[in-house]
DNA sequence: GGCTGATTCATACGTTCGTATGAATTCCGT
DNA sequence: ACGGAATTCATACGAACGTATGAATCAGCC
């Protein structure tokens, strides 16, 4: 073992400084093989190959191929939960004490998720599809460390959503709150790649709405399930 | 090459009788792994381990690994489109020529789901989540098989939906299903295992509903957002 | 310009993957 | 009980997997 040479690979790993460019075209190329194949289907051997980096990297820059996926899902979960709090902020801070109207905190949560995109060129707006396979991952590790960076976001939201619906029992809301995820993650996975599920009514092809349509479109669905009165 | 003994393994796999104990204890035990670990996550070898078979038993009953998981997911998702479009028959028999009840269409959608369970004891309500992880796992074969295996039920309940809500474009209806799907899929995919997700808020770690009570709000929720105002 | 640490490289190791093979065994009609 | 088909078995093969190693190369600073 070599003890004067570098830094010992895997021990430092987390402490080493964040930027290289071999590091950032390995975490660009397993992001976009994530979204396309998943977590188990992702071979390091294909990440380096598309990077056009070595078989080493990986062990050098971020120890294991498990800690080079979370680095991928946290470099772009990071700043999405920091907009969506912002916007919180921003929404509380107007409506000056009174509860935020319902579209409004709704909007929040959906509109970081489909701007969060152009990110990186060539990336087609694949980072919420990254992260819904993230959540819907078999892998309980990665799902327990997407939840833990999203834990301080949900609370915000649970307790906006409840001023503005105060006849929601809050049980009731955490249940229509899986629902709301489920419709936009699933929306959102169909409107990225919308092209590539032929429906098999062609006269019922959908077009393809722009940005602000979906988004008008998924706020309407959403607000409309959140209100709906009790059963 | 054996040109005498057997069938030749791989060639008429699919045309071999179609009950065998070795060949059901495959598809159930590859279906629990799959629920688990997804495709790309489940190896040949865990599945014959956990079906106390030998490894050639995958090649003799299936061919490939891949065929396999093609009839796991066939063997639940038939019965379950055929309770849904027998519902559907039965709805549109009692309507006699009406619209059927927007909330009616809704149940006939999410009822086979969350009660098509029990079928093997043990199997405790897997049966969707395997639905779900097919419809969203990586390998585009599976999902073309799956939308393929959906697509009767899929222009029936287009039909019967437009003439629920007469006022809704077509096109509209499109991304409100894709909307409806997600929230079907993630919620029942809580729902199933609503304990292993504790909620960051311990005062709003929600109730779990039986059965009924879990149609009932994604029912309410479902129809409600179906029935949203255009934006 | 040469030393030092940071990074990249080619390569190797042991494991597990999917699939295939042919012999052994079980099953079943006669 | 026996013979042929159906099934199960142990085992093998090449490929791909994640990880590790140590030499080669690069970058910045005295």
């Amino acid at each position: 073992m070599s003890l004067t040479l570098g830094q010992p690979p895997a021990s430092t790993a987390s402490e080493r400084p964040r930027s290289s460019h071999t590091r950032e075209a390995l975490l660009d190329a397993a992001e976009t093989l994530l979204v396309e194949h998943g977590v188990a289907g992702t071979s390091t051997r294909a990440i380096i190959k598309a990077a056009g980096a070595n078989l080493g990297a990986v062990n050098y820059h971020f120890g294991t191929k498990e800690d080079l996926v979370l680095e991928v899902f946290a470099r772009r979960l990071r700043p999405l939960n920091r907009d969506r709090i912002a916007r919180l902020d921003a929404l509380e801070a107007e409506a000056q004490g009174q509860p935020v109207p319902l579209e409004k905190l709704v909007e929040a949560i959906v509109r970081p998720s489909v701007e969060a995109r152009e990110t990186r060129p060539g990336t087609h707006m694949a980072l919420f599809r990254l992260i819904c396979r993230g959540f819907q991952d078999p892998n309980p590790q990665l799902k327990a460390f997407l939840n833990r960076e999203c834990a301080e976001f949900a609370t915000r939201i649970d307790a906006a959503l409840l001023r503005a619906l105060p006849w929601l029992p809050p049980q009731e809301l955490v249940w229509r709150e899986r629902f709301l995820f489920g419709a936009l993650n699933h929306g959102l996975d169909s409107w990225v790649f919308y092209d590539n599920l032929p429906h098999p009514n062609p006269e019922m092809q959908p077009m393809r709405p722009d940005r602000e349509g979906f988004i008008r479109r998924l706020v309407a669905f959403i607000a409309a399930g959140l209100s709906a009165p009790l059963p």
